[in-house]
DNA sequence: ATCATATAGTGCGATATCGTACTATATGGA
DNA sequence: TCCATATAGTACGATATCGCACTATATGAT
């Protein structure tokens, strides 16, 4: 392993520990036990538009589909989010927001809105944007390099 | 929540897309089954020395302690580490790496490899390396505003 | 039209993660 | 010394994640 693949490896580190963090702290915040990953697909659906498949949320976040069959039977349990056959296709389903769905989402946004503000205060708002960008690249490469 | 907050958020969505990405692809690639966690704990201990206790080990990773108590039941089970009674504290222990310990974690190592140098090679190890100070602010800050 | 193959979703079992409660030991003050 | 409190680790149960296998439907070739 040499000095660039080093580098690498302590990137990946990194983004490793911060996530654990950070979602570590967004989960403390979040409202009714709501865990992590059912926040993200009820932000996904808000952020993206509703109406889509399973198998489409899933590859979205890059986990297996048995793992969105849980996650989404547990947000339609809490109602949620409401399941619909396929117009076309036989086989699948669509997803929905409902409104206590997209009333969740707000509520849990604003339930991180003041360690984010604390954040942009102590660190500067432009830290994270300048390195949007970078991430954003990194993020894609991996997105198409999943079976490298 | 203003475009500020909105950056600070999309920044930890891309961390956590990121982190999902990256740890599948090493997960797909560790030898014999070896869990993330588990080589992330091998790796610790080679980079920082082992004879650290199990809390210790749980609070550098910022994952409950309980946790830690099963990711080194599996590693012990394996005989990738030894758990030794404390020196001076009768409530504690200490973990040793075993050389099978060390030869895993080298192993791990260069089993990522190729697709560190193939990231290299495709995005630039500069891109990794200039981020990477900013980062190491952010999980900084993190890490001491736990409470938050 | 038939059939081989591919795809969407789920059931099930294994493991990882985590919160609560418990035991054993340590520590500091009366 | 004695005791209240704090700390290290674990047992146990709940949930999340994931791989494998299965069913139902779709698609494409003949």
């Amino acid at each position: 392993m040499n000095t660039e693949d080093k580098a690498l490896f302590q990137f990946f580190n990194e983004i490793g520990i911060i996530n654990q963090l950070s979602s570590a702290l967004f989960q403390a915040r979040l409202p009714d036990g709501l865990h992590v990953s059912h926040f993200a697909v009820l932000n996904h659906l808000v952020r993206l538009g509703d109406g889509k498949t399973p198998l489409a949320i899933a590859n979205a976040f890059q986990v297996p589909k048995t793992t969105m069959t849980h996650t989404l039977a547990v947000l339609e349990k809490r109602h949620f989010i409401r399941m619909a056959p396929h117009e076309t296709d036989g086989r699948s389903k669509v997803v929905f927001l409902t409104d206590a769905g997209r009333q969740m989402q707000r509520d849990a946004i604003s339930s991180m809105d003041g360690p984010l503000r604390q954040m942009a205060d102590d660190l500067g708002a432009e830290l994270f944007t300048e390195l949007l960008p970078a991430l954003e690249r990194v993020r894609t490469y991996l997105d198409t390099h999943r079976d490298m």
